[in-house]
DNA sequence: TATAAGCTTAGAGTTAACTCTAAGGTCAAT
DNA sequence: ATTGACCTTAGAGTTAACTCTAAGCTTATA
């Protein structure tokens, strides 16, 4: 297969596939003599093994630990492959509370604003930002 | 108040006071004769704004705009406070839908897989990675 | 054979919001 | 007068994951 097959059948740009064979992630198997990048079945389900964990939100470099434990599972435990999902759940939790934060102030300043036509002298939401009123600091 | 002192106040660092005036967000708005900036009380009420605005998820071009209205609110209206607050918790919201997804699923692959310290060649999370089995594409 | 579509590479650009560095001027205290 | 802390600027670096460009081959079709 050629890249540009690959690039249709996962949905990922010609330009992401070299990419991530550039930073180590799926390289073509063989090169036809022009040069030509030609993917075997295998490589593109390591294509698709990439595309899913990273719809899963992990990173690539996490994906790079996931696909040293995939090609040599025997190698690897269950528990090395928890600690990469566990480590990713807690980050993605640490994420929804801040935006969770956010959703909340920022329907209570919608609920507080008129939204008219009217000028903004008495506007609650800018009286609001003004007062400080926001959730707590991350620093 | 010199700079340090509006950093100490605020919580932002120098070298952020300094970014947001070359933004146009918060210009000091004297200079001592040696060029050192000085902050009126009413900077540092601006400053609090930006960075209120900040905890509340805004982006500084966002934040531009609610600047632009606070100088003069009488030629602003509510609404335009509303559409920015409002196109905001869209992106809030869609970003959290997303961010969901990713937990239920890390919580899903979590559940599957024993953790433990046996090898991985039956591990069914790298077996769902490898299915496919994730949340839709976003393409 | 000529045109177009597709492939190659190295490397630059994008985004947001900082964060840091270098080189030098200023100020208060010893 | 000499530290040392603080200030100035312009500009480079950081992060992640692409995304795009340029210049030049290759391949398929008309
Ligand atoms: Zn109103
Ligand atoms: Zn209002
Ligand atoms: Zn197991
Ligand atoms: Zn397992």
């Amino acid at each position: 297969m050629k890249i540009s097959e690959v690039s249709q059948q996962t949905g990922l740009s010609a330009h992401t596939l070299r990419y991530y064979e550039k930073h180590g992630l799926v390289s073509a198997s063989n090169r036809s003599e022009a040069g030509y990048r030609f993917y075997t079945e295998l490589d593109v389900r390591r294509v698709q093994f990439v595309k899913t964990a990273r719809n899963t939100g992990f990173s690539l470099d996490d994906i790079q630990q996931l696909l040293s434990i995939r090609v040599d599972k025997q190698s690897h435990s269950c528990q090395e492959v928890t600690d990469i999902t566990q480590k990713k759940l807690l980050q993605v939790n640490a994420k929804l509370a801040e935006l969770q934060s956010m959703q909340q102030t920022l329907e209570l300043l919608l609920e507080s604003c008129c939204g008219g036509p009217e000028n903004a002298t008495h506007c609650s939401i800018m009286e609001a930002l003004d007062a400080g009123r926001s959730k707590e600091d991350k620093n």
